[in-house]
RNA sequence: GCGCCCGUAGUUCAAUGGAUAGAACGUCAGGUUGCGGACCUGAAGGUUAGAGGUUCGACUCCUCUCGGGCGCACCA
């Protein structure tokens, strides 16, 4: 890439002036008239700009400037144009990287409680991590999507549920746990318990989560973990055992704690005095779990309301002696403009109700467009007004646009373009935004900063839109066509590259 | 009280410690006898909550204050 070849030449140059060894970073250019790359080395090493700037020469540079003590960067025309052979060359590859070199990566994602459908603060999560597992496979890494169950019949809200089913529960009934409660209606009359009843109440909910993220949110996930299932496993026991022989269970008020106080966080209980396991008993087992599959990665997305557990659960994978990278992702809490949402109040606005309210390319979107640590705001109206008028499809549009023109194209051949036709500013403009696709996906493979997508592909459809006006693509002079027709070619490849990393279909008509 | 996150344009949000803090929507003013006007151009709009500090340079890092959110269970 060319953030690489500028980073080497650069820090040649300083060698050869300087004699030392120094790492240069490279960014792109925040300014106008500052070329396409700059890098703030000379200001970093407190040597002179200028001088550096003239020992850099290359054939993909048009020219070198110092300026404001940064060195700037100017791509070489010759260079420009032949990157649009290249995308069109690796088509649906453009964009792929090969700095996950293959290594496993866990991706945990919604991963909620049986209490019901999925709410849109869960959302959030949904896409994000959805998109977050696209990014880091184009990266070059395997991604897995994974989703924990919490249906454990040990699990007390289970058994809440369960109590719920056999109508003696207190909690709230949402008219959907009412929906299913009674289509089991007679499953339940053979039932001996309320953890088996809250089992297989649980079991239902979980597979209407499953075809709901399946069908709905488009997200397939490749594991959906067991919470029962680790206790069927005897995994529960084991990763009990292992922290028991390392002396750090006690006894105290009739439980068993484990000691955190090496880790500076509070004790947990592990085991009630009801002889029941905690979450937190099973949560170590789980993640015992995930470590002994041997990822270098393991990324969880937790709502807000975990926060606290984030220390602890990093202090447990020290403890089961977890080598590789774990990230605890915080998304912040989804608001609807009245009111917070809360799975205990009534009437909480569903994921499925927003969806088909604004469609699902729309809500992924305006999801994927806030970072995850800031409180966003969904206000449903708005959301709904906007699908009229909307930075979706304002890049979707760009997409069926470059479709339309094909359509009006006999000859579709490219492959004998002349693409040293293209000279327009416009055009230049739009290669630079198209040969930014790796380097937005280097660098939120690395950062998780997902809202950068979105943000870049309404630039890059600005940047079509504007060649647009100002350059024909059905011109009178046939090698011009040929050329724009390349061009626009590999456009398409871009858009929809970029829109399949966030899961939005890129429409050939609207 | 303690811990984590946040405070940026009228609104919703961006901005690897870098150059004149950017988009979208909204507002106002314009544009095609053109491949789709779901488009394009321009303008107005900011003391980045406030005060200190760190440094060549701070929306970004540190400290304090104010304001908002979320945690702090033998719930998950």
């Amino acid at each position: 890439m060319m953030k690489e070849k500028i980073k080497k030449l650069t820090a040649r140059a300083i060698k050869n002036l300087y004699k030392k060894e120094v790492e240069v970073e490279v960014s792109r250019s925040s300014a106008k008239d500052c070329g396409d790359y700059a890098t703030n080395v000379a200001m970093a090493i407190k040597e002179n700009p200028q001088e550096i700037a003239k020992q850099i020469k290359s054939t993909i540079l048009e020219r070198v400037e110092a300026k404001n003590g940064f060195i700037n960067f100017f791509l070489s025309k010759e260079h420009l144009q032949k990157q649009v052979r290249e995308i069109l060359k690796r088509d649906k590859k453009f964009g792929e990287l090969k700095i996950g070199k293959h290594q496993k990566v866990l991706v945990e994602f919604i991963s909620a409680n049986p209490t019901g459908p999925l709410h849109v603060g869960n959302g959030r999560g949904a896409f994000f991590g959805d998109c977050l597992a696209n990014i880091l496979e184009k990266a070059g890494y395997r991604a897995l999507r994974e989703y924990y169950i919490n249906d454990a019949k040990n699990n007390t809200q289970i058994q809440e549920l369960g109590r719920t089913a056999l109508g003696q529960g207190k909690s709230y009934l949402t008219p959907h746990l009412k929906r299913v409660i009674r289509r089991l209606a007679p499953y339940f009359k053979k039932v001996k318990s309320e953890s088996e009843a809250g089992y297989l109440l649980g079991q239902n909910i979980f597979g209407d989560i499953r075809s709901f993220t399946e069908e709905k949110l488009k997200i397939k996930f490749d594991l959906w973990v067991s919470e029962q299932n680790l206790y069927r496993q005897g995994k529960i026991k084991k990763v009990y055992d292992f922290l028991e022989t390392k002396k750090l269970v006690y006894k105290k008020d009739n439980a068993l704690w484990l000691d955190l106080s090496g880790f500076n966080q509070k004790d947990e209980v592990l085991v009630r005095r009801n002889g029941q396991s905690t979450y937190f008993l099973t949560d170590i087992a789980y993640h015992d779990y995930k470590i002994k599959r041997g990822f270098k990665k393991i990324i969880n997305i937790w709502g807000a309301d975990h926060q606290g557990h984030v220390s602890k659960i990093k202090a447990i994978a020290k403890m089961l002696g977890y080598q590789g990278d774990l990230d605890i992702l915080i998304s912040q809490v989804v608001r609807l403009k009245r009111g917070k949402i809360s799975k205990r109040k009534g009437n909480i606005v569903t994921l499925e109700d927003l969806i088909d309210e604004v469609g699902l390319d729309v809500a992924r979107f305006l999801y994927l467009t806030k970072s995850l640590d800031t409180q966003m705001e969904f206000d449903l109206e708005l959301a709904k007004k906007q699908s009229e008028k909307n930075p979706v499809y304002y890049v979707q549009y760009a997409h069926a646009r470059i479709c339309s023109i094909l359509r009006k194209i006999s000859d579709p051949r490219f492959q004998d373009s002349n693409l040293k036709l293209l000279v327009h500013p416009s055009e230049f403009n739009l290669i630079k935004q198209l040969i930014r696709l790796p380097e937005i996906i280097e660098e939120t493979a690395k950062d998780y900063q997902v809202q950068r997508l979105p943000q870049y592909s309404t630039e890059l459809a600005t940047a079509f839109h504007r060649f647009y006006r100002d350059c024909k693509v059905l011109a009178k002079d046939k090698s011009l066509l040929k050329a724009r027709l390349a061009l626009i070619l590999a456009t398409k490849i871009v858009l929809k590259n970029t829109l399949a990393l966030m899961g939005i279909s890129a429409p050939e008509r609207m």
